[in-house]
DNA sequence: GATGAATGAGCATTCATTCAT
DNA sequence: CATGAATGAATGCTCATTCAT
């Protein structure tokens, strides 16, 4: 029961303080801004977190998590031809641009303020990056596999240039208005460079 | 001549704060750092600059400015046929990339530094992004005119799309240990993508 | 039986408050320091002392007492001659120290942490020493009186100059890696100038 | 000039902070009181003193300097025989009592201050009671010299002694309201203990 | 123009103490 | 009685910016 309440607390702060970045970015946030937010003393605040870069840093662990539970559940070898993998594509594309586009302060914090507060930071999100790129990798060489894309492609390199589109998509679809119609464009785009590339036949 | 001096001092800050900034970053660069570097007095710098946002503004201007300088002297329209458009695209990969490789400042800074600074130097960023969308589509739009590349692609997506992977392998090129074997899988993976797509025919 | 367990609680905070404030001194000593010391809650310490002043003044009671305790069964007055007079001294001598070699705490806190804390606790420390002039005072009252010391001394003065020595050597001997020899030096030198004085005669 | 301006004001630093640390102590002195003492913003205090620390270790420097001072011009070999060793010491005592009436700051800090602050400035202490035993030594290696001291005395630790008796002349003629007769009193009692002893002959 | 001494707003962090449970 | 979560006063320190020389 304590325990509850005490995890309870320490989500809401984390909560907060990822409104806060995402508003303000970390340098501008100041403690007493999240505490604030939770009408809490800002002594509680370092009950829970050991200093203001430890939040950051749990923030956007929260981040990756939540970015990542978005394709959980779609694997990576189930596609057995071109069009059930295009299917795919499409699917990923869709879980995952719900993502950025339900919650606007991933993309804000993701693209906007984890590069250059701290080598630690930036390290880790170099880490996530890898942990993407060997995920994607795999529909590629399960590509391979089935036998519908081309043998001799360089799986890793691909999977880096895709997990760039989408970052690129995601990117674009939180500055816009519309964002539906921006992803759809990108999606389309996406797909077109992986499976047939633009040259004329 | 007077005026020359002045300039000249003003080149040399702003050259210095370069680097300053990427060796440090925004935040944890001191105007003293930039000052002493120079070995000037730091009260020095605030008759050339208004304070510091607006310097890390000028050198983010810089940066921009030293990139497309890399890329200056290619137009887009004088591709005729695929295998000169391939030739090209390869020429443009090479001098870009020359560009973050030579100096891995400007990626330093580009990819770390710039964004959640403050928002106009992020709007700035934006700015230029567009621009790089717009003249990089202008080749796709030359491909198409030349009957060489498929009518129907959405050219500007695409741009957008070209310049992620071209901005994706500079961060990456900076990374690494052996930036020219890098960029050389990545420019095979980009031309692969771009023309012909992974897909078997 | 209840107030023995709140005496004996109360007692276990004065030992591990003794203990860690001899081992931090006052000011880098936390409550929650000694409240884990002795797994209690550090809510608990305030139901038995006022803060953190009210227990190093605790603290520092009981270390003059342990100090008194040390030399309580010698009586000023039993000496009858230089030869036993002599004897006593050595004898106090050895008891004193004992105290002070065995608890280096003890010394730790009394010539290091508890001056410059609180002028209460200053005052404390005066009224301490004063004490201590008046029992060594004895000593040379009896010493007159027996006729084995000189008639017209400065008792009070004489015992003020023989306790500023006894600590003195205190404080040696705690610093030192063999305070037996310590001791003995001081013991040595100390009688020589009560009794005897270097001059040559 | 510029120079002996800041050396000026270095200086100013140092003795408003002498000041306040004699006044309230280490702890409970803010930079800000200091600061405030002297008119000046108290980020001008950083300009000159790294940190709270350093410059308490820097007022400690001048304490023990002043104390050095104080007996700068009496030279230990002079005493030729036992009369003119006599008034020596006298004059030693005046000299050096002197220091610690006329200011009592001095006192202040040395006896209720200097220890307890941080294991650096406790060394220092050391070191500088160490230095005082070595030059009290010498008075008495040259009275064995000239003959009219014992020849089997133990130079060093009689030093000691007579350094902490001295120590706590002065540390009672502080307390006081009439130094004067109270270090009269110390006084004929060190040199009754030097040099007689209180044996009856 | 150049300098750097002076400034003080601004913020992270600590920890003694309280009090609801 | 015991607890430990909550609190916020308190303070050291940094550094961008100003301005007298």
């Amino acid at each position: 029961m304590k325990q509850d309440k005490a995890a309870q607390r320490k989500k809401d702060i984390l909560e907060a303080s990822f409104e806060v970045f995402a508003d303000k970015g970390y340098h501008a946030t100041k403690i007493s801004d999240i505490a604030e937010k939770l009408n809490i003393g800002h002594g509680t605040f370092y009950r829970y977190f050991k200093n203001k870069l430890d939040i950051f840093s749990e923030v956007v662990d929260q981040l990756f998590i939540k970015i990542m539970d978005g394709i959980a559940d779609e694997r990576p070898d189930i596609a057995t031809d071109l069009p059930t993998y295009r299917e795919q594509i499409n699917r990923i594309g869709d879980k995952m641009f719900d993502v950025f586009i339900r919650d606007h302060r991933i993309a804000k914090i993701l693209f906007y303020e984890v590069l250059g507060v701290h080598p630690e930071i930036n390290e880790k999100f170099e880490r996530v990056l890898d942990f993407f790129d060997k995920y994607t990798e795999q529909y590629f060489v399960n590509g391979i596999n089935k036998g519908f894309l081309k043998q001799d492609i360089d799986t890793l390199m691909i999977a880096r240039a895709v997990n760039a589109l989408i970052f690129a998509t995601a990117r674009d679809g939180v500055l816009t208005d519309d964002p539906e119609a921006v992803i759809k464009r990108w999606k389309k785009t996406i797909i077109l460079l992986m499976l047939d590339g633009m040259a004329k036949k």
